[in-house]
DNA sequence: TTGAAAGCGCTAACAA
DNA sequence: TTGTTAGCGCTTTCAA
């Protein structure tokens, strides 16, 4: 700290109050107004201020240990420097951190810094959140949930510009960013048809959502594209959770799929206990795949598990985008973020098949 | 917004830009002056304003939908309405998630905002976080690390007040908060120990660290508190993730414990597969115990895990009451937070010796 | 019990 | 090429 701090940069500093070198001082170090002080500074195109005078005010700086107060600037230009992000559950999810460090990677390369709030969920605390932003003067509002789904905008999201994150308006249109669930599930299902399997068994949540009815569509319609039948039978249900997974286990093995697809990684952890538990050998066996890509569990299974991931660090930056009206869509799209695959070692070619054609209900 | 927002508040709003009810708008709307209205939104202990007034005032907030300019109080006052939190791992982990989660609570609780920066462990953003901090006027920086190590403190940090969190200065003291790792070990033996195991194994990390050497100790301390006497041949070491538990499990079985502890949640979670592989049964044969309560897994396995909490959550809100001197520590105090047991169905008491007292090599 | 006025640190016309 | 001068929205003496 010989920067020069403790020289002369202290006039209130009363030995807690830190600091107070402010521009007027490194002003009057180099002779100089403020006006040129702030031009150097911010180096603003049209201003011609001599090299010269430029290398004595960086001097000044650099001796006093000047920094700018962000606060002054913004309420002297009016313009922002805040982006908020408010978040039901930061804390409770692995998935939450992902969309903040997308959100704060995009904030800081558009210059902004990010105001966080989590919610955990409570109303209360979300309005407060939300006016707290407001008082800051954010330049919009970023208003997220761990798990995709719909929800009722906050009201007092009218006063600023605001995207929705991982979720979308149930009740009125607003700009959205979501991942693209078909899309997901439809890359989960290649990647066992891709492999040959054509009897893939689908463990869907027992849980009404996006996440239910998008991934059902894209398995189906991934089957489609491979002219594969589909059967009523290969569909399956299960509590979201690696106990619904494991419950589920003697159903699977009585549809004789060769391959199955599972609503999310938990569900196929559980499925994969399960079937050690029976001796059921993956992927010898059967092929697994699951969705989210939550790495402390897929990347760890035995064997580490097939996925697809769901894109948090993307929906949190393409927020911001979207916020800034960097990517061209038209106000209140809702845009979809695809799911990229992520292949590990549950997946493996079908077999020569075990299974006699004739168990085959309904051929290709 | 029949809030009477778009009624007369717009004066500068077109289209675009939002907003501007000032105070001096609710002073000319109460015909009153700023002073007072600053007063009674405040509504400062000494200022007697008579109550008539004061409901002027209110309903013209109200009607006009006024929102205070935080920026501004805070440029005029001189008090920051801001704390910083720099976290190494938002994103990859779900622990730093907690400590964000407990550093908001807490500052909102005491009147501040938490201005989050992820770093991911890259330095040149962890200095650009933290010179964003400072020019933010932050009240102070919790610099913290997603699990509990040693840290060079950024040169910058001593500009404002600061605490590390899961963290403490490897070159010098600083005020910090870190987990006890030695109670939280002891604990989790002592799990083991109450329920009549003697021959306990411990599975520490490969990996030096204050986690390693704690819980090395915290597990002796058990013992001996116990009166058990320490046998080396229970030391083992593995990675510390699903993979090492499992390798390790033909080297635990080998020593004849009857619990083992392992250092974390994931290294637990191997050799439970390991184990179900090999037929032997947890609780029955092998109460198993882990640490870090990493519920994704923990609540999750089968059976579900016996652990011990890493208190995240308290960290972070420690770390801000450090922070505001609202605990009575002295300075530069390095502050160690409990981590609490939390009793699944992975361990039950010891049943009837199955193994001869002889295979037992020292008897207590 | 209230109002006037001087700043907080910075930006942005407008002069010079 | 640089300096002067108003403010930005709010707090805070000091008077009235």
């Amino acid at each position: 700290m010989e920067t020069g701090k403790g020289k002369d940069a202290g006039r209130d500093t009363g030995g807690v109050g830190r600091r107070l070198v402010t521009l007027r001082d490194v002003a009057k170090a180099a002779g100089v107004s403020t006006a040129t002080v702030s031009l150097v500074i911010n180096d603003k195109k049209g201003a011609r201020i001599g090299e010269d005078t430029r290398e004595r005010v960086r001097a000044a700086i650099r001796r006093l240990g000047y920094r700018p107060n962000a606060l002054a600037k913004t309420l002297s230009s009016g313009t922002s420097t805040f982006i908020g992000l408010v978040a039901d559950g930061v804390a409770t999810t692995p998935f939450a951190g992902q969309i903040v460090h997308g959100a704060q990677d995009e904030a800081w390369k558009q210059g902004y810094v990010l105001l966080v709030a989590n919610t955990e969920g409570d109303e209360g605390v979300e309005k407060d959140a939300i006016a707290m932003m407001l008082e800051h003067q954010v330049r919009g509002i970023l208003y997220s949930t761990w798990y995709h789904r719909p929800v009722e905008v906050p009201p007092s999201l009218d006063e600023t510009d605001f995207v929705l994150v991982n979720c979308f308006g149930s009740d009125r249109t607003a700009t959205a960013v979501v991942p693209d669930e078909v899309q997901g599930a439809f890359t989960a299902t290649e990647m066992l048809l891709r492999r040959g399997h054509e009897r893939i068994a689908f463990i869907n949540t027992t849980t009404p959502s996006p996440a239910r009815t998008g991934r059902l569509r894209g398995y189906q319609e991934a089957l489609s594209a491979h002219a594969v039948v589909a059967d009523e039978a290969l569909l399956l249900d299960a509590q979201p959770d690696q106990e619904g997974g494991y419950a589920v286990a003697e159903q699977v093995l009585h549809t004789g799929a060769t391959g199955v697809f599972c609503h999310n990684d938990r569900v196929a952890m559980g499925l994969l206990d399960a079937l050690r538990e029976r001796g059921v050998t993956v992927p010898g066996d059967i092929s697994i795949v699951g969705f989210d890509n939550q790495e402390v569990i897929s990347a760890h299974t035995r064997p580490a598990l097939s996925t697809v991931g769901l894109p948090h660090y993307e929906l949190g930056a393409v927020g911001v985008r979207l916020l800034l009206g960097l990517e061209d869509t038209p106000r209140d799209a809702v845009v979809r973020v695809s799911c990229p695959a992520v292949e590990r070692d549950s997946t493996a070619e079908l077999p020569q098949p075990r299974i006699p054609q004739t168990t085959h209900p309904r051929g290709r």
